[in-house]
DNA sequence: TATGAAAGTTTTAAATA
DNA sequence: TATTTAAAACTTTCATA
């Protein structure tokens, strides 16, 4: 699935990355190219699925997000039934931000992104109820040090 | 920091969210509305602060970036000038995508991306030289089931 | 909130290196 | 083959009703 990009693609990357909003001249003046180049790599990158979505990020504090959660988990099941419900569960919840299956000693990572403890708890005694999980552990982050939606280029 | 918003404002962050390359028409007809006012409220949400920045999402496994650590770290250092240290060393890796300070036992986590495990570990022996650590474990995850950027609302 | 017009941007096509 | 030029279609932005 790996894709050859040059040096400009990358730079139209890092562009792209760090601010969504500008017009096609100016990553092109920033990049050191011109329009139709940029907007032929930019097009190629997205059909080869380089580029996946274009998004604007919001502020999770100010709408009243203010609890964020990393949730270990351990099952004692591992059929492809409890799999597929545990996966529905967890997309069928807008508040889990991701959620990777684990090599080793623990089976899941979720990040959740709740208004509150309390709403944690809601979450947490739904999603129990929802798929049997043998042992969890929430890690409640007291701050955010870093947050970035950009890969190293 | 809260913001009060209507209906309306959270109908068009999730069009906002789900398709940043719409146009205001578009939006304006997703939403029920039209072209002014959905542009005004942007704009008040931009100002706000509720919306923070606008960036295209790409594909870390096309990109190379084929391995995702949780790293979670525990130190016996919690004076300021180590903090400082600690933060400084993180920001300055665009390999950490997150971290945060945790509440309880252990003190910090982090989502470390890198293109295998040879590159995590030039990562980690580089950290462990420039800040001391007490107790660090990786988890690797095997699959990355869920990973949204949007938030509830 | 709606209309509309000016300024700016994206997209396509044709011409050129 | 990739880039520049050019022009049509579309979008954003903002003044005015």
């Amino acid at each position: 699935m790996a894709v050859r990009l040059d040096e400009l693609d990358r730079k139209i990357l890092v562009q792209l990355q760090e601010d969504g909003g500008q017009s096609l001249d100016d990553i092109a003046k920033n990049v050191g190219s011109s329009k139709t180049p940029v907007w032929n790599r930019i097009r190629k990158m997205r059909e080869a699925g380089v580029i996946k979505q274009q998004t604007y990020l919001l502020d999770a504090e100010a709408l009243g997000l203010e609890a964020c959660f990393f949730v270990l988990i351990r099952t004692s099941e591992h059929d492809a039934t409890w799999q597929k419900a545990f996966l529905k569960a967890l997309n069928d919840r807008p508040e889990v931000q991701e959620a990777h299956r684990l090599a080793g000693d623990i089976d899941y990572i979720l990040k959740v992104r709740v208004a509150n403890a309390r709403a944690y708890d809601v979450f947490y005694q739904a999603l129990i109820s929802e798929v049997k999980v043998h042992n969890v552990t929430a890690l409640l982050s007291m701050e955010e040090i870093k947050s970035t939606t950009m890969l190293p280029l």
